[in-house]
DNA sequence: GTCATTTTAACATATTTATGTGATTTTATC
DNA sequence: GATAAAATCACATAAATATGTTAAAATGAC
């Protein structure tokens, strides 16, 4: 039997899964709440395998719901339910810990699958969503590995630099004249076409060359 | 009819993919190769709807494959398939333009359905693929968000300074006196905890301020 | 041993930055 | 309308940085 807690605002919505979870078998809805106030203390009382959680909800909305239940309880399967695909929601929520995102024009027999499959582990997702999902890898930049051909005192330099290191402080850390971590910075400005130790802190975090 | 391509390197699953495919209605193989070394030219001779890829291929492997498949065609649909659910090869994948990712033991039945869908602009998943992609999500840390409390016009101006902008071309660039500029600068230092130039950008994008 | 590269160093100078102190004007809030 | 916070500007000065030129060791590759 699979122990299911609903979060909606919506009654008529709230209703219409209850009644479908209730009336299909190894199913059953538990409780359900009309906003995510009290929900961390709803989930420890019921502990239930899967957590249905609209996003858009007055109060307390689903996204803090969702991170509320996992401050207090990592294993509870939570799906998602929204209405649009957004973007930035659909982020945050996977990125928080949900275990599924689901569209709530998902039809009936879907969604009960979908249920069955995030308590055995899965990560149930609308085709929609799962497009969304891999669109926001694909702008993960690669690691540019444009090699800059920077030596190794270079480096070494640059990464001092990052750290907030001034000329004087380089020159005691490495045990060599300051005129010569000048020579180096001189250096290492022209192999990353920079000219000031700003642009060469920001190109070192931008391309990861550290 | 869904026009299919398979690049497969062992001839019985590359014999049984295309008798399943060309078995079912609406499907149907146009080629099949058991490397990729000449994948671009064969894509763009064939255009076909989708294209299966294995990973693990002697040769260009199924990576390489993709990379050299989305030089020259960014609308053909491509399904990577695997034996495996490697984390770091379907993190690869993904981030290089795939449209879903299938282990092979997938049911042909399924797998049908797997082509269709990405047809239609899905991008399905193997449950245990769509699982590890949700763990990657969680793996994202959080914007700190450690409030520095920031003044709109000082993140306006620690924005300039990560974009390697002197204190004059920051004036010109927002119309204000050089002075003014240095005030911010000096609350921007004061808020940061840093007394230089580069220690704020390197703050800016450790805790991703911007 | 020669050649190319890297690392080291010195000298000079103009520009930029950091820091301090003080003050006026906007803007938002109660 | 008093108050607080933010934004504006000025003046001064010490420190740090950027840029140029030049060149001697050290290192590694051939």
């Amino acid at each position: 039997m699979i122990r299911v807690v609903i979060y909606e605002d919506n009654p008529q919505f709230r209703e219409g899964l209850t009644m479908l979870i209730n009336g299909s078998d190894g199913f059953s809805v538990l409780a359900s709440y009309k906003n995510c106030n009290n929900v961390a203390e709803e989930v420890e009382k019921w502990l239930p395998d899967v957590v249905l959680m609209d996003i858009n909800m007055p109060g307390t909305d689903g996204l803090e719901g969702l991170k509320k239940i996992r401050e207090v309880d990592s294993d509870v399967k939570v799906l998602m339910l929204t209405v649009f695909d957004d973007n930035k929601n659909v982020f945050e929520a996977l990125r928080s810990g949900a275990n599924g995102y689901l569209l709530k024009k998902t039809p009936p027999a879907k969604l009960l699958e979908y249920i069955q499959d995030a308590t055995m582990g899965g990560a149930p997702m609308t085709s929609s969503i799962a497009t969304q999902v891999l669109k926001m890898f694909q702008v993960i930049p690669q690691n540019k590995n444009q090699d800059y051909c920077l030596s190794e005192r270079e480096t070494q330099v640059l990464q001092l630099l990052v750290d907030g290191y001034s000329y004087k402080m380089i020159s005691s850390e490495l045990f060599i004249a300051i005129d010569t971590v000048r020579s180096h910075i001189k250096k290492i400005y022209e192999k990353l076409h920079v000219n000031s130790k700003s642009e060469a802190v920001a190109k070192a975090f931008k391309d990861r060359l550290l």
